[in-house]
Formats: C-alpha cells, structure tokens, sequence
DNA sequence: CGTGTAAGGAATTCTGACACG
DNA sequence: CGTGTAAGGAATTCTGACACG
C-alpha cells in the first residue's frame, strides 16, 4: 500500500486541506462516504486518499446532490473498476491457457 | 509538491510508523535532522519523506554515529543532489545554445 | 550525548444533544 | 437532511527540567 492510501492525518488536518469543517467530515463517515482508521485513543485517521474523496463529495454536494445518491455514485463507479479488474484476470487466464492465440 | 512531503502527520503516528519514542522525534528535530511543521496552536506536522528520514536516522544512530555526524553525512549528500542538478542544468543551456553540437 | 520520565498546561479530538430549516 | 454550536470529557501534544550515564 502506498503512502496515499495510509491512513496518518487527523481530523484539523484534513478539515484544512479539504475546506470542509469538521462536523461535515464526521457527518460524512457517519453517512459511510468515507471509512477513517482510529487511534486506540479514539482519535481519526485518514489517508490522501480520503482527502481526495471528500474534495469530490464536497462538489457533489454542491451540486445539490444528497449523501445517499452520493454513496450509490461511489459503489456504481467502484462495482465499474471491479468489473474491469475481473475481466483483466480473466484475459490474463485465456492468455496463460493459449498462449498463441488470436487477440479477441 | 507530491503527497509524499506534505507535513500532515502528527508525532504519536510518526512514532508509530517509525518505532521512535516521541522524545527521540523531538530530539532529532533540536538537532536539526528534520524540520517538521507547526500548526497554529504549535503542534508538530511530518511528511512522509520526514517519516523515511527518521528511519534513516535510526539505523545511522544503530550504527553509533552521533546526531552531528548524521546531519553532516545528510548536507553532503544533499550537496551532491545539489551539485549534480546544477550539472543538468548547464547542459540543458548548453544544448539550447548549440543545438546539433556533438555530445559531451 | 541521547533518552526516559513526571509535571503542568494547552491544543486537539470525541460524543451526544439541541437548534434550524 | 445537512450543519452549526455549546458542553464536558478524554486523548494528544507541548515545553522545560531533572536524571542517568
């Protein structure tokens, strides 16, 4: 996992990187937009990518979008790359099993 | 500037990724090895590449160097990078000046 | 020199609740 | 629904100092 996707910031940090405050930001991790990490104190933790995502909600919530519609847009695009990633393996097996093939 | 040297992240991680006590962090930096950030209230911020330099650290402090012979090994190194950057660049000049010119 | 620790205080974060709309 | 806020408490961090070696 790369340094993104670690989960080091606090909750000020994030609400200065992002301009959200930090009621939103909990409010969004209570309506399951995002899933930060917790110190055994109890403190938040949240990664790069985090931040990244809740840049993104915050224009979709501009938009006048609500955090549910919000949360089936994330799963749509994510079920998408998942899709995309079965069909990466099963080329990468066909092509294994023969070898010479023509492309399909 | 890249993820990997935003000063985000607080001490008690950076003790935690790292394995150093928060008084050894702490004295590293009186000692100049690194040079974290403040938020406005004093709190220390560290990046990544400050997170890497403190692993650095500790295995050159394993080694039994002293702090003082680390930052000096640290300045030279990076009057090397330093040295070599300028190199490229002289020869960027160099190759905007006499285009077609056989390589040096 | 490098690091642990106790001390006191300040900054940061947490939760649950009330308010407004 | 989404967000601000005051409340009380807990976790986190800070500095300066003393100790040891």
């Amino acid at each position: 996992m790369s340094y993104k996707h670690k989960k080091v910031i606090t909750i000020g940090i994030v609400s200065e990187l992002t301009g959200l405050s930090e009621r939103q930001i909990r409010y969004y991790e209570e309506r399951r937009l995002i899933e930060p990490e917790r110190t055994r104190g109890g403190t938040r933790k949240f990664s790069f990518t985090d931040v990244e995502k809740l840049v993104e909600i915050a224009n979709q919530m501009e938009d006048g979008l609500q955090t549910a519609e919000i949360r089936r847009l994330e799963q749509k695009a994510q079920q998408q790359k998942d899709a995309k990633v079965r069909d990466q393996m099963i080329r990468g097996q066909l092509n294994a099993a023969f070898p010479n093939r023509n492309k399909s």
